[in-house]
DNA sequence: CGAGGGTTTGAAGTGCATCAAATAGTGTGG
DNA sequence: CCACACTATTTGATGCACTTCAAACCCTCG
């Protein structure tokens, strides 16, 4: 198989452009252009000028906004089959956020006019788009709830339910594990790594999990979720999982 | 003028529906119903089928989630002439939060169906819709950062600042007034009134403000902007008010 | 004037952050 | 394969911010 058509395809296997004309796949591809990361590499700022959206191929990028006292937010931690940067094209905004490799990692950058033109050329596009940032802001209302609501100990356990495959049918000795450092982690949920570590061993405890470096099993699955989800408006399996 | 220009005019003054069709805000007159409300009137549920979406006449409304153990996760504060629910007809999804009446209020109950028609028939609308949520998202962006990064009285003092008109020109002696309840406020900042309070003070000596019940005085705005947005990463005036 | 809700104050507790330092883990070059 | 360097993670000690519970105060409105 050429390296077009698995660009292609690659493409195609992101909600977003799942359903995008051949035509708009056909640009992307042309018009990208393959870049090597190294770990902590900036690839774009905040609220400078969007020029290109970007598809993930290796590793994981970070995107956050920094105050002016240097504290960061995270915004997401993304990983590969994901875009990044692509809202910008849905209203002509500059980049939301500052996005940077937390890995060597390998990304696509696109033109994101040839994406804001497709959006506003088909009404097809429109609409998938109108759906799929939908769900992003619905899911950034969960994130809230959780921040608002969940202690920490709470979050690292959400964290955990949404690694689990939505199909999940065990509910004794899931195992699984963290998918990076468990300093981003707690970036990631905006809390310390000091605060992370002890949260964790209140979990161990309370939730019947165990922990060796990144694996993680959880004996009891209903034990968690309950512990976890009773500070949630949703329950277990709950939808908005990224 | 006629009742029905009245309403017609109410709805094209909100944001998504300035420019939509005229049969589209014809239709949505044609089939609305007013509701008088009272205090703590509950209007619609977390998590029921979406039949309606709202615009608001008089009175504020709360739009919320509940968690299990019965704690509040405020998604909005809305004022007269706002809609709300509306977001459910872009993705065709149940309502992603509870609304209920802080006061007694008025609103216009209008079929949702009429809007998510309308969304998969007009491109122009689709287009528009994504614009409206593509900034919706984006402020919910900006409200993680705040819970993150932010103390209950920079909270606090975003807060005010938000009040502010975006052309305010003077930056000594400005007064303006908190639009509802200390403890509403506290709420939507996800803080305890008791903190409120303290917070307010701390914020009263340290930025140089004068309080009387709702009523505020800034004698000076950039020890306030200071203050506050030393923790955002935005600076004052920022955009993504609400 | 009295009732009730909003607001403030006080006292005490909890959870998380911070600072400092020890430990574990990983990759490197010798 | 080991020692070293470097980073990730854990642990300890302490402080601060916010919460919680209790009670007083204040303001409005019937």
């Amino acid at each position: 198989m050429s390296e077009q058509t698995d660009l292609s395809n690659a493409l195609r296997s992101t909600f977003l452009l799942a359903k995008a004309p051949d035509s708009l796949i056909e640009k992307l591809v042309t018009h990208s252009k393959s870049e090597k990361l190294s770990k902590g590499q900036i690839i774009i700022i905040h609220d400078d000028p969007a020029e290109h959206f970007f598809f993930i191929k290796k590793g994981w990028i970070k995107t956050y906004r920094e105050s002016e006292d240097g504290h960061q937010s995270i915004v997401d931690i993304l990983h590969p089959g994901q875009l990044f940067a692509e809202d910008s094209a849905f209203d002509d905004s500059p980049y939301a956020y500052t996005a940077e490799a937390t890995e060597d990692s390998e990304i696509l950058s696109m033109p994101i006019s040839l994406l804001s033109q497709n959006i506003q050329t088909s009404p097809d596009m429109a609409r998938h788009a109108l759906r799929y940032i939908s769900l992003k802001q619905k899911q950034k209302i969960h994130e809230i709830e959780h921040m608002t609501l969940q202690s920490a100990a709470q979050k690292i356990g959400c964290f955990i339910l949404r690694l689990l495959k939505p199909n999940q049918t065990e509910t004794i000795n899931i195992e699984t594990r963290f998918p990076y450092d468990k300093t981003l982690v707690a970036a990631k949920l905006g809390i310390q790594p000091e605060t992370f570590s002890r949260a964790l061993k209140k979990l161990k405890d309370t939730a019947n999990l165990s922990i060796k470096g990144s694996a993680i099993t959880i004996h009891d699955l209903n034990a968690l979720s309950q512990f976890t989800c009773s500070a949630c408006s949703a329950k277990y399996p709950c939808k908005d999982r990224q």
